[in-house]
DNA sequence: GATGAATGAGGTTTCATTCAT
DNA sequence: AATGAATGAAACCTCATTCAT
């Protein structure tokens, strides 16, 4: 004698899967309401009872990804102690994170620019500035404890920090663009190399 | 016999230079074609004049910018030989571009994301990826001039210009996204520093 | 689980219906999808639930119009056998239909002048030719059957039906331009009598 | 030293001739001024020098194909006395007229759906409807003409003379619509034998 | 809770007309 | 007299959102 139980974070998920599935395909401002209810099988309507609006549903789904970045990276990072090996790690994950749903990184850089603030203040995605300075903090803290370790020559660990992941961020756009291969392993080695160690041929130097 | 005679390149660009302010305002889909015609003091019929729809102005003021841009490095690139100089030169030449108008690094990443193929095949902006593949080859062929002459260690050229450009525009948007001081000497000299010199504390090793 | 309820097939004859009184007023070409709209008591975006535009809208009135002209014709001949009658009977029920109702017969020649195939092949209305041919063969059936029994002189059937439909097509024209009285009794009786009969004053000759 | 001097008249005709071109191409309703402005070779602008608005250079179109209908079938029947053959004349000089210029067959129909009076009383060419009726009068003449002389049976002219001019529109029509050879000849011979002894076959009959 | 028929605000685009040259 | 660049009113059509069922 229970009423039909509906579970609504499943059907929200369902509805959040098929929405990133649409916005792959057209992107965040070129889609429509009906093609997501088409997509997630369900009627129009149904969408306002999830999401009190299209906006909400955009912003919906760039938390649900933002957030299970998060925790992809940290679990990956949870166990190690080495600041190389957790830079070489957070690099890796970021890159097996992006590219495991190619639907997601066509994605990403729709929902990177709707984080950008506009000269009136608003963006569609508020809270991408935010989320992104903490990120920058995380790595910072890698990095300075990297350099107390003497492992990393001194520098500005918040900078360098930034460096990284504009790095990852910049390499992951390129995929997107495609105008590098989606070859995550090798991508991810090759970052970690230029980031450690650089461009100069100076191995060896004395001076 | 003839009407009024009017320079029709300079109404374009002023045209052009209008919807750029527009864009960095609201970006590239939420803008409406009568706010551009406001903004240049122009009627909303005389955009159609110059270009053939809403889709087309965007595309025209991206090109408009790339070409610019690409004018640009080419002119500060010019006169140097140093593969050492020409990557600093590069940095330094695009962070001097980009922030010299912040508008335009508003907009910058709305172009890069409408540039992203769909799965469709189709983008708003098809032309960055071939842009954007011509810019690697362009300072692939610097790396590879300085592997040979010794001045880099051996690395693939391609691969190190990707993430030379890719660190480029990764820091750019850190600057859009206002996590990081738009301080173009300051993040050109740091990029260079990690571009060449990596992280890593290995001066004076000897393997 | 189910929404509102309506009878599809009923509001679409509403909005046909709502349509020709307004097809009537201000021709095919001058009216305004809003004007229809109110004129049937429903939204603008309904019109487009129903018709995917404008010219399909005027293109499902036409075929309405045909469809029923041509079913009031079939009928009102189903039970005769007589060529004679059955001529006679073409021409009233054409007039019986086409001045029931004023505003059909206004709109009848913006169908008709939409109909005659342009330059280039196309026209808005590319249904009436091949439905015109058909009349015509219909007709020509009646008399070919006649010229056989003898009851009509020998003539080309389709050379006669064409006339026949010709001078009730121009008859109703001079009725909707009002410059002969739409009297359908006396003109239906008029132009039997000039098809069948002729103007020639030959009656009791012998050759 | 006289000024440039210009046959106004030449080009005014220059003009509708270029937008009969394009009225047979398009309809009446569909052209734009460019269209007819290229078509004539010369500038927008020069379009409003002869015809102060879109509307009236369609009436004048109109005005101009009316006078010439007129007058050529006016020196048809110039010499004839014989009501018999001024009736056959009139049938065959009217197709002379319209099947001589086959875009102004296509132009005709949508001239005369266009003089057809509107409910509001407004109709683009409220010129047709008074000329038609001038027409009327003129045939009835020559067909009372024939009714005193003994040659036709007594009938109302009017009428018959409407019906005359019904079956010659209608037969345009069909032409126009491509449902019937475009066969000026033997039309208006087979017009005129209906029109003239009808259908029915009572040749020698004595009752 | 779920639905999709209905709606109308809103935005792109067209094009007749004007008028400076 | 002739022109075509500029204009903005006007109208089609879209689509987010609502709400009766």
């Amino acid at each position: 004698m229970a009423p039909r139980v509906v579970d609504k974070e499943a059907k929200r998920r369902l509805i959040q899967k098929a929405a990133l599935k649409v916005f792959a395909r057209q992107g965040i401002y070129d889609f429509k309401m009906i093609e997501i209810a088409e997509m997630a099988g369900v009627g129009k309507g149904t969408l306002y009872e999830y999401f009190p609006s299209k906006n909400d549903l955009i912003v919906g789904c760039f938390n649900e990804f933002m957030t299970e970045f998060d925790e992809h990276v940290a679990s990956r990072l949870a166990e190690l102690t080495d600041p190389v090996e957790k830079i070489q790690k957070l690099i890796s994950a970021s890159f097996e994170f992006c590219l495991a749903d190619k639907e997601l990184l066509d994605t990403l850089f729709d929902f990177y620019a709707a984080g950008i603030p506009r000269r009136d203040g608003k963006s569609l995605l508020s809270e991408l500035s935010p989320m992104y300075q903490q990120m920058i903090a995380h790595v910072a803290a890698i990095i300075d404890d990297g350099v107390s370790s003497g492992v990393f020559r001194s520098t500005n660990g918040k900078l360098a920090a930034s460096m990284i992941l504009a790095l990852i961020d910049g390499v992951m756009f390129q995929i997107a663009l495609q105008v590098v291969d989606a070859n995550a392993e090798l991508l991810a080695k090759q970052i970690s190399d230029m980031v450690l160690n650089g461009l100069l041929n100076n191995k060896g130097k004395t001076t």
